[in-house]
DNA sequence: TATCTGCGGAACATAAGGTTCCGTTCTGTT
DNA sequence: AACAGAACGGAACCTTATGTTCCGCAGATA
């Protein structure tokens, strides 16, 4: 029968194209893919609209969490996970630390890590693990800024809640689909760098930010 | 009578603190810079939080405007117009070109301006009018940034599209209140007008935004 | 005193969106 | 071949949010 040849086909290959447990480990990642392109979009989109960029049914998402502030927390919870990801990525690098910086830099830029952070935040009561993750993920920032500083390459009187910062800055960037956005971020990325990177500039005004001013985002507006 | 008193107290102060009319003109302000308040920090925030900040009525708002998005309306033409008198003033300078520069995007974000701007477009169709004058207000904009590209005070490659992206990137940045967002978004500004004035740094990454591609924002999302 | 203007805010109507639920399809088993 | 169960689609349900209307009141005007 047709369905004994499309078993046959699932055993031989790595991921089957049929089977129920199959097309539910896609589901998996398609629907995940399509939380994080809606909610970066617009985090106070509808679940529905998850549904249907992932062309799945509602039913297919509350078989997997039990609501929608369950999907926002994963998906902010894999954001910090590769923001720490990319941060102890810098520090392995043992090279020049400005570059090392940089990179980090355009890394997060690239997989618009940010806009999974911050900008979920404030949709959903965090956690305590999603506390300690964004703890984590600041320290080894700070870490990356703090090597990049005494290396000398860093504009005086910057901190690392000016990076934070740029990230939200540019996260607001946003033109045309995510391919167009991501290379305008990247110009006004470039553009931030060089004026970082000015070690005999004078000070900036104002105060920076303090940790403090910024941790407040994640509670819920 | 009392009333007489009022009356004659009336028509001897300029603004006078009792009488139907003096009360109604006062509220004509207040009302409209509750909503610059309620709807900059948040364009999508509810009448009522408007008329709970004026700390008047909903009627009162109803009097004075046939529904929500003609309060928006004139909240985003009352911005071009500032945005409109800032570029006038900083054409009619006729001193430096990078000072009359750097002054303008100053009061422009010190206003925040941007934020009555394209932060509302969106939020309700757009009239004729409101087209026009966005016309005019890109017109001068660009020609200020012409006047100091041609004093070789720019980095080449900057367009006066960048200098539209920069304002939406400050205009991201909230943090406290609006007094301590200002003087953050100050610091942020210079750190970007440095960048601007590496007259001979390398080109940046990618090219521009077009003029088309930021007047798409006026259209209803 | 009669009338009118401006106004407060409850009431109303509607839209939006999170969640539930039932019927259907396909899978693996007896 | 019939059956139990998993995964799912999507309509229905229900609550909330919010734009708008409306009614009664207070102060001003004549």
């Amino acid at each position: 029968m047709f369905r004994r040849y499309i078993e046959g086909v699932e055993t031989t290959t790595p991921t089957p194209m049929s089977g129920r447990k199959a097309q539910a480990a896609r589901n998996d990642h398609v629907i995940l893919e399509a939380a994080r392109a809606v909610f970066v979009a617009d985090p106070g989109a509808p679940i529905s609209a998850v549904a249907e960029r992932a062309g799945v049914g509602i039913s297919a998402l509350y078989r997997r969490y039990p609501g929608k502030e369950d999907l926002l927390r994963k998906l902010c919870s894999d954001g910090l996970k590769l923001y720490i990801a990319e941060a102890e990525m810098a520090l392995a690098d043992e090279g020049d630390p400005w570059a090392a910086f940089t990179e980090f830099m355009r890394r997060v830029v690239d997989a618009d890590i940010h806009s999974l952070t911050i900008n979920l935040a404030g949709t959903f009561a965090p956690t305590e693990d999603l506390h300690r993750d964004s703890t984590h993920a600041s320290e080894l920032a700070e870490r990356v800024f703090e090597r990049t500083r005494e290396a000398g390459a860093l504009r005086p009187g910057l901190t690392v809640v000016d990076v934070a910062m740029i990230f939200d800055q540019l996260a607001a960037v946003r033109l045309g689909d995510e391919a167009r956005t991501s290379r305008i971020r990247h110009r006004y990325l470039a553009l931030l760098l060089d004026a970082m990177h000015l070690t005999s500039a004078g000070p900036l005004p104002g105060p920076a930010p303090d940790a403090e001013e910024l941790n407040r985002r994640w509670t819920v507006r």
